[in-house]
DNA sequence: AATTGGCACTCGAAGAGGTAGAGTGCTAAT
DNA sequence: ATTAGCACTCTACCTCTTCGAGTGCCAATT
């Protein structure tokens, strides 16, 4: 698409003052507002154009223009200039992330609130998806007779743990033995190629019967297989409810009913994040509008990216808005809380 | 407060009728949809004692009237009679809370889940608090040098760990008999009589410098106080859009405001609980609009119960949902889900 | 004394007009 | 290519009216 430049500056002019006014826009307060030098009847020629190229639509016929889904993609794509965040935001965004942090976890949730806190939109945060990480450690221990705790510990610093029964007269030595057996066969092992098969074959030479074996080994599987669930955090959606476009009841009802699904929106943002052709430079991504397929949400836009931690892992960060948002102001606080929680996450891990 | 008969029935079907129709009820509806055995006129005198005794109130001059605070109260207090679930309600909560369960939590979770699922309405669960559980194990263990993992195991069967930093020429064999010598001296002791001077007390004879052991306990005392956190599971807070009472969209707005913060609202049901005269019997407890302190709920009524793991822990489970709510039947569904739930916290941990 | 029929009155919900204002598209002039 | 001017179009908002369900009170009845 290659708009001639008027056009392109009328295009931006039209966002811009429909992002901050929630009005349709007309050619005589375009006027008003920025200093074309070409009267209204120009304007309204080459807003009936930009039209017809589908960048802008009317409401009714004798109201201003909105930007179109399209309109909004060219604006992101090509016509918004880039923000620069202000140090007050920055130093904000800093300090909520790192407040009061045991565990990545701690990281990611705070990274969520602090987005949704300074965006005033809903947050996303998903935690990585552990199948690339590998298996260094693997502890079971009695509790009790008849019950005994399995820890694992992942690469990422990950550590999952469950209370898991056994038979009654399994002694401390045997456990610890089968525990030592199975670490010490898994150890390095990613978590997508460890399978019930590959526990059981980790212990062949125990004087105990298979059947038991099997037990606690395949809680031992369980306890492994579990650490690859992934956390959503989603926060601030009712403040979604304050905004224009969600005046009428039931569309607030069809948004917040989605996204109470949290594990429908994170399996979206990550399916978008695996096959994604914006993020080439490992940057931000953004869906408007119709580009987005969940239901209730054609009003909204996602900007989301990605955060790593350690080498091989990363998750999903990034928050859900009206179509009509600032962009850019938006793009830069997501970008800059992505570089705070990687530099965080770097420091708590190494 | 003692009604005559006939005055309780007036209030009995005003209440109903209003919960059911959700509009002002006139005391000519009331005749038609009950067999009153007197005319309406004299209804209307009924009425205007009971509005007199504070238990009903008019919108306006010339509506019907709806049960005030005051009246919802004395209909739950001495009017109602109890309902009695369905088989297939029943059906539906049993396999609802005992679904893919690996811990407590889970179960806790579920029954949340379920408990929304079933009434339609916003549920809540706390965890319990652990300040009365005892620490049954403690154990240190090196990731790699520099990094150690600490799992402290409660007697209510919950498990927390934290990764911590430990100087990096401390041996694996140091870890564990500090780690030993700390779980031999706190074993057996509840959480809230667990301070940093008890952990430190606990390693007197070790050869280490007192800095270093310090920092080690430092960071076992937070893993076993960051065991006593509550878990919050609000659930379903979309759904109190779809009644008529939030139809307006300033009221939804607050409500959604404050269930969003749900370390706020638990606070505030724990504390219900836990001076609470109603429940006398372990049985339930019921807020109505007003008696509620948390802005925005004032249309909205509580009831929650309390569930127990083991023999001296308990949390909070319950409901939020409109004052004018179908009293009799959400009650049983909170009471059968906590049965439930405290079977099924029975079977998985003994 | 309690109940009832009747009646005047009240108030909100809902619909019907009417108007103002911000917009548009088109045409003819520059 | 641009612009002034104009007729036209729609919505938002206001007012007015009507309708109906409800009330309170009074006088008659049981």
């Amino acid at each position: 698409m290659s708009l001639d430049n008027r056009k392109k500056q009328v295009l931006q002019a039209i966002v811009d003052d429909y992002v901050s006014t929630s009005e349709p826009v007309g050619s005589k307060s375009l006027i008003e507002r920025h200093n074309f030098s070409v009267s209204s009847a120009t304007l309204r020629n080459e807003m009936a154009e930009l039209e017809k190229l589908g960048l802008i639509e009317k409401p009714h016929t004798s109201a201003g223009r909105i930007p179109s889904d399209k309109g909004y993609r060219e604006y992101v794509n090509s016509l918004m200039r880039m923000d620069v965040l202000s140090d007050k935001d920055m130093e904000e965004i800093k300090t909520g992330i790192s407040d009061s942090v045991n565990q990545i976890t701690d990281l990611i949730r705070n990274a969520a609130n602090t987005l949704s806190k300074t965006t005033g939109y809903v947050s996303l945060a998903l935690t990585p998806k552990l199948t690339k990480s590998y298996l260094t450690q693997l502890k079971m221990m009695m509790i009790e007779p008849g019950k005994a705790l399995v820890v694992v510990v992942l690469s990422a610093g990950v550590v999952k743990d469950k209370i898991v029964r056994i038979p009654n007269f399994l002694t401390n030595e045997q456990i610890y033995q089968i525990s030592n057996e199975v670490e010490k066969s898994l150890c390095g092992k990613p978590l997508d190629e460890i399978t019930l098969i590959t526990v059981s074959s980790a212990v062949k030479d125990t004087p105990l019967p298979d059947s038991l074996l099997n037990q606690i080994l395949y809680e031992a599987y369980v306890t492994i297989k579990q650490a690859d669930k992934l956390d959503v955090y989603l926060e601030g959606e009712h403040k979604l409810l304050a905004l224009p476009e969600f005046k009428e009841m039931n569309r607030a009802k069809d948004l917040l009913g989605t996204l109470a699904d949290d594990g429908m929106v994170a399996g979206y943002v990550r399916e978008l994040s695996s096959n994604n052709p914006d993020d080439k430079n490992n940057q931000y991504m953004i869906r408007i509008g119709q580009e987005i397929t969940l239901e209730g949400l054609e009003e909204c836009s996602f900007i989301t990216t990605t955060y790593n931690v350690g080498d091989v892992l990363s998750g999903n960060i990034g928050i859900i808005g009206p179509k009509r948002m600032e962009y850019s102001k938006v793009i830069s606080q997501v970008d800059f809380v992505r570089k705070t929680l990687n530099d965080e996450i770097k420091k708590l891990t190494e």
